[in-house]
DNA sequence: CTGAAAGCGCTAACAC
DNA sequence: GTGTTAGCGCTTTCAG
């Protein structure tokens, strides 16, 4: 219809039939030629890979997919990706999955806590994806499913965020050890009524850090009361709610070991708009590690998480468990790996100036 | 080897033929019950379903793209997911998607000014996506590659985040209308001397907001000096160091319009220190809405760009790029969608108690 | 070194 | 209503 009509030949995708037709040999000459056989002639090579450049040829991931077996393809399961994690582990996903070689299919939940995965799972495996990463924290009980749907799964798959448990391939962040070291530096710098503000309690993560919070206090002689955490969801609004409950139930407070940074950010805003010198009359400690944290009135003290050395990790994990189940079916080796959080010291829990602040 | 052992068989998904063999049936009869044609006896049919339910039937995508030169995948590409914009974005496409039954292929470019993107348009064309969302925004020369490659692609694609291009789909937000907005509610609140902190400017975005301040500067008479106007990266550290140059550029500026929420953080946050008071000695407003921005010392004013809109618009527009496409082939109907900015007043900006603040 | 035949799992087009 | 044949685009035998 229109001038382009001349291109249309190019639009539509030569096939390895017509590449070889087109050279004079069989689609099996071709096909040892893209797979690099060694057994063609040095001659017929090169003239079948001119005529795969002159044509554009790219062999079909489809076809391939279908007679290997064998896909190259990881399904990623996420959630929230609103959110800065679980966005943050995405972007470390697709790069060392670029790098392996390995396509995505993406799949974001509607809610964390959604419960009845198979559908999904029957759809990931109807595209023949290799492995699996589910990138979804633990909620509530949203992992019930594994008793269920797991042992018929027939490819591996890696689960990001969620308690040990006998069996699977699990990538975590030290949670405990989290709120451990925040609380832990509070109390070195000399904060004795450490109150917190723990994020959704029917995520795991967040009971670990409440049980970092308490281990750390005990270990110090100091009673965690019930009274002196309350809790907020992730949000910056609900952090400043749980802050207002918090200063009520907990008057005498000189420090807070708050569940994440975007809540820390609202608590540090209330308390200078109510004129609490912070670090000086109330130290605060967050969790996350934004970069933005760094330009508070008040520069954040942080647990860090590398939530992009996660996904990375989660992708080789996956990849080494797709290739061990190829080699030697039935080897599954399973292992749990931990990542470690790491202290980022600002200003807002420095209250005493013997330490040097780290870099912004 | 061990006692899952016996669960082998279920571990591995029945094909169609076997589901044909066990209600007896040809695979024929079977394709036509899970396809829902008609033309099936309604005992056969149940017998057949009911076998499907035992085995666990499911077929596979694969075998089926293949045969209907149809995948029901769509190529999602991206850039910056570490970025709020651009995983808000992918937030709107994943939903979308589902909603619509189409599958995800996602690739993350590694900069946002890639410009060889030919291997990534092969693989995806490999993998027989039915069209394509790029949703990468218009960077430097980042879309150079348009006057080769495009008109060799077989199937619809639809641009995220870009300027008008005669011939091709483009879903944007009105940027300049943006910048125009911004700066007419400062002149509203009776701020004259308005400077302009800009995204990088290599950013078609960035440019648009910054011609949006100059033009509703000079609507208002005011003449937009360059040396009015400074340039960030985005992040919140760029904004202070911009914000820093732009002070000593322009002393007498009363208000400052910045390219994003990110770095108005950072001139909130620094004018706080410097003791210059906002809204009162500095109008700021910022661009995007993020949630934080209304927890800031003083909360800001900005330019609400719904990326998850964005996301779920450009979902429907490629589906229906792929619907007419597949139809009647030719009728190409290529469209600009506009979307456009919110103001949502805070307060940043509120010099004249006149105006309510919105919600927060 | 190269080609012919078979088939991955499914569906379109025809028979019966 | 149902089965048969052919084939999507590729690779894996196995001959030659």
């Amino acid at each position: 219809m229109t001038g382009r009509d001349r291109t249309l030949n190019f639009s539509k995708r030569p096939t390895i039939k017509e590449v070889a037709q087109a050279a004079g040999v069989s689609t099996q000459t071709v096909s040892r030629v893209i797979n690099d056989r060694p057994d063609v002639a040095g001659e017929t090579r090169e003239k079948i890979n001119r005529v795969i450049e002159e044509l554009g040829y790219q062999p079909s991931a489809l076809a391939r997919s279908l007679i290997q077996q064998r896909s190259y393809t990881l399904g990623v399961v996420t959630a929230g990706l609103k959110h800065m994690g679980p966005s943050r582990t995405l972007n470390g996903i697709t790069f060392q999955s670029e790098k392996m070689g390995y396509s995505l299919l993406l799949k974001e939940l509607p809610r964390f806590d959604t419960e009845n995965i198979k559908p999904l799972l029957q759809n990931l495996l109807s595209h023949h994806v290799d492995g699996i990463l589910w990138a979804v924290p633990q909620v509530g009980d949203n992992r019930s499913w594994l008793n269920d749907e797991l042992p018929d799964l027939p490819i591996p798959i890696v689960f990001l965020t969620m308690e040990n448990h006998p069996g699977l391939t699990i990538i975590s962040f030290d949670n405990f050890l989290a709120g451990r070291m925040a609380t832990e530096h509070l109390l070195q710098q000399g904060y004795r009524r450490i109150g917190h503000i723990a994020g959704p309690l029917d995520w795991w993560e967040s009971r670990q850090r409440k049980a970092g919070w308490k281990s750390a206090l005990n270990a110090a002689g100091i009673e965690a009361l019930e009274s002196h955490c309350t809790e907020g969801n992730w949000s910056s609004s609900s952090g400043e709610a749980a802050f207002k409950q918090l200063l009520n139930q907990y008057p005498d407070m000189d420090a807070v070991f708050v569940g994440n940074d975007q809540m820390a950010m609202s608590v540090i805003q209330i308390a200078c708009k109510n004129n609490i010198d912070i670090p000086r009359d109330l130290g605060v400690i967050g969790v996350d590690g934004l970069s933005e944290s760094a330009y508070l009135s008040t520069p954040l003290t942080t647990i860090v998480l590398d939530q992009y050395l996660l996904g990375c990790t989660a992708v080789e994990e996956i990849v080494h468990a797709v290739e061990r189940s190829r080699e030697h079916s039935g080897h599954e080796n399973q292992r749990t790996i931990i990542l470690s959080p790491e202290l980022l010291v600002r200003e807002s829990s420095l209250r005493l100036r013997t330490l040097e602040p780290a870099s912004p």
